[in-house]
DNA sequence: GACATTCTCTGACCTTAGTCAGACGAATGC
DNA sequence: GCATTCGTCTGACTAAGGTCAGAGAATGTC
């Protein structure tokens, strides 16, 4: 058995204590629900409609209901006079759900309790001990987050594709001295980013986008990465790496041998992270202006 | 609003984001149980059945559940061959529970699982990232455990302060230069431990002790605490301070106006913790030959 | 305008989880 | 030796959670 597979036995036997341990200790604050009075499904369900309103189907989906049970469910609520469910006005097989004003008092209350609970357990705490359980809690969640997001292959000019660069976009005229214009390579270029030629993947968590990249044909065999981005908050927790592996994957398979990139000199991080991954400096191979490094791996 | 309260309130938000996202992502560890096919609760019930076998009792109390619920539970996991129940061969009114060689593959197949989902989580993640990872839930477990367990008023003869005791004695045994001989004061000194003159009080963690300490007369209404012990592993995550804490407010409710306490000097975190409390030094107060270091602390 | 699709809702049905009251045998106190 | 206590087990019952197969209305497609 080699050292990595035992570190990740080590490692894993830690999430595995962590979980039985805390889900005993602090699992009860999913009971705080039941404090209401209220089955679980209904508090759940009603904490998510006050979170964000929407559609049956938006909550079937993000609650992973069954559609006649998300009825019943529903019924319920109504019946209490805590949601008020009414046919979306553009389709009308649709229904749009929100909270009423004792629907939103309702959720206040576990809002409330939930937060007791968490100062509950905080309490026996020093202010210092608080910190460090904050942030070890925090460290955790980013990693966490970071490990179960899944990169998915999406259209170039579909909306999460559209809504990631537009973040891209948005930090890189921020970050580069002058500014950054994409000028019309969006929709002019998207067929090169998606099937048979490319691919372009997005990763979305709580349905915000978090990580972008896509692959384009270079011709001679090569592929170019193109478009790659993570959230700032998101960063540090390897989620770049990742998508970076990922898309040399991605690229393979659209029978490439060679992979390249370019990139600017003010983003350190994406330079540093190139280099650690294996990738050897090269000559201009674009007229991209914005690009000062150039950058190749040969896949394997 | 205090800068406390702001603190506390912005804690605790981080532990609920922590305890949304963890449960929705990783929270499918406890669904292992029903990759099986078997119900969560004949799941768990096996579980802590192969973890430590005993009396129904025991289980009954450990996992929280009916008397009528567990003897279902049982006879489905016996006519399933996973399971054997006995009567006991000393008080024939229990019944003792053990796992067949079959239930022994069962729980087998389900710690396979259940690692094999820790480690499914932890795949995506490098190395570093996963010792960062289990890092901040080691440390995070350490804090949660210490800010839920319970300090028990418990007679200092009855098992868990002996117990409790005797990890104190063996340790001072070792960390004294010269070693550590208790004497006999363990149970000639315990009328003066125990109600109404005094008190001792243990924390226990999944059935073993992990801190201790009493509180016992010294006359001219002062307190004196003894034995203050916290397990090796637990420390630096303010159970001590919390137990010194609770330990003053005992001797307080025994009407003393003072509280004072002897150390030696090879116990320096103790030093330190007594001072960090508000302990001022004194002159020696008694014989104790191990005593170096003397302190008081007025009770508000 | 015919047809397939999409969506919600209802009824029928099932398992799991859990509670409660009492029967029965074993142990304990006196 | 007898009453009491303790522990297990059984039957009866309930609520929650969830699945499945349509009915029926609205919408999109040709």
């Amino acid at each position: 058995m080699s050292d990595a597979t035992t570190e990740l036995d080590a490692h894993a036997a830690v999430l595995r204590r962590f979980n039985r341990g805390y889900t005993q200790r602090v699992g009860a604050l999913d009971d705080s629900f039941l404090g209401t009075g209220m089955p679980l499904g209904a508090a759940r369900l009603l904490f998510e409609i006050g979170a964000e309103p929407g559609t049956t189907r938006a909550l079937r989906s993000r609650l992973g209901l069954d559609s006649g049970y998300l009825s019943r469910l529903l019924r319920r609520l109504e019946s209490q006079g805590l949601v008020a469910v009414v046919p979306d006005t553009a389709d009308g097989r649709l229904r749009r759900v929100d909270l009423t004003p004792a629907g939103r008092r309702a959720w206040d209350d576990l809002e409330r309790r939930s937060g007791d609970r968490a100062r509950d357990l905080l309490g026996p705490l020093t202010a210092r001990q608080r910190a460090r359980l904050a942030a070890a809690l925090a460290e955790a969640d980013l990693l966490v987050r970071a490990a179960t997001v899944t990169l998915e292959p999406v259209d170039p000019l579909a909306a999460p594709a559209r809504a990631a660069v537009a973040a891209y976009v948005a930090e890189l005229d921020e970050r580069f001295p002058g500014g950054f214009d994409p000028g019309d390579s969006g929709s002019a270029d998207a067929h090169r980013l998606r099937p048979p030629s490319g691919a372009f993947v997005v990763a979305t968590s709580d349905g915000a986008p978090v990580a972008c990249g896509g692959v384009q044909p270079l011709g001679d065999g090569r592929g170019e990465i193109k478009r790659m981005w993570v959230h700032p908050a998101w960063r540090g927790a390897g989620l770049g790496s990742r998508l970076l592996r990922h898309l040399e994957g991605v690229s393979r398979d659209l029978g490439h041998d060679e992979v390249r990139l370019d990139t600017n000199g003010t983003l350190v991080e994406a330079v540093a992270m190139y280099e650690r991954a294996g990738y050897r400096r090269v000559g201009r191979y674009n007229e991209n202006p914005y690009a000062e490094h150039f950058f190749a791996k040969r896949l394997a």
